[in-house]
DNA sequence: TCATAATGTTTTATATAGCTAACTTTTATT
DNA sequence: AATAAAAGTTAGCTATATAAAACATTATGA
């Protein structure tokens, strides 16, 4: 709503890892998002203030972390971006699955809505193409 | 050919601006460097130093920057992917040119050599498919 | 419940990339 | 050639994001 004076691609990140481990481990720990991001313990905490004076995340020390409902809505935009990303580098190009994990992680962050909606429904009309020319 | 591990984004962009001031104006100069890339003079000749230990450009204090054969192969990948990325989305997506150019110009460093190779084949095949189907 | 392990936090340090402002060198003008 | 303007450099500062290591808290398990 507040429209976000924009998120550095870490805090995003932050964000949609949170929202993995919410799903995927009910809640999200300190150290899993560490091991998740590949960054020490001791980084985390930092962001996670940050994010909380960002009223993103409900952060108390020593305690677990939850998104806020605006921290979770951007999480599930980046995700979703991510996802659809990797799985354009991966299943339609033919990229390895490492390399799309690590492409679509990176470009995630670059496209805004407008852009990744027509980049999104560009794929989808021509992956549905019964001429597969591509 | 040392196969170089990995540039960082900004060094990257200017390998980009030098080899467009070089195009453009024939030479390289600080000034332009700084106004192209909308940043301060001063903070160009750091930079410029970390470039020339990467033996990527030519530079010596006061003269003027040239590009190593090095340099100018990397810089024009930059700019190959920077130029086809921003008619991908500002001409076959309909993204505004303001908006595909950002958008490029973040997506131009993400992308390693074969994914992109892939994307420019997929999109060029889309692009001369004689159904439209996009 | 108490000791130990695991997790979380703090502090200090590092790297990157930028700015400001003072200073130096080069170029242009007269 | 002398001076002013423009361009380039330097030094010191800032912000971001991370690491390392010491310390604090919480959880585990005997």
């Amino acid at each position: 709503m507040t429209e976000n004076d924009h998120l550095s691609e870490s805090l995003e990140d932050y964000l949609e890892t949170i929202l993995e481990l919410q799903t995927t481990k009910t809640v999200a720990r300190s150290k899993d998002i560490a091991d998740k991001m590949d960054i020490k313990r001791g980084s985390v905490t930092g962001m996670l203030k940050k994010l909380a004076d960002s009223q993103l995340i409900n952060y108390e020390p020593y305690g677990y972390v939850t998104l806020t409902p605006e921290g979770k809505k951007i999480a599930q935009d980046v995700e979703q971006r991510h996802i659809f990303l990797k799985d354009f580098f991966h299943r339609i190009l033919g990229v390895d699955e490492e390399t799309a994990e690590r492409t679509g992680c990176q470009m995630e962050h670059a496209m805004d809505k407008e852009t990744f909606k027509k980049f999104r429904e560009f794929v989808a009309k021509v992956d549905a193409c019964p001429h597969q020319c591509q």
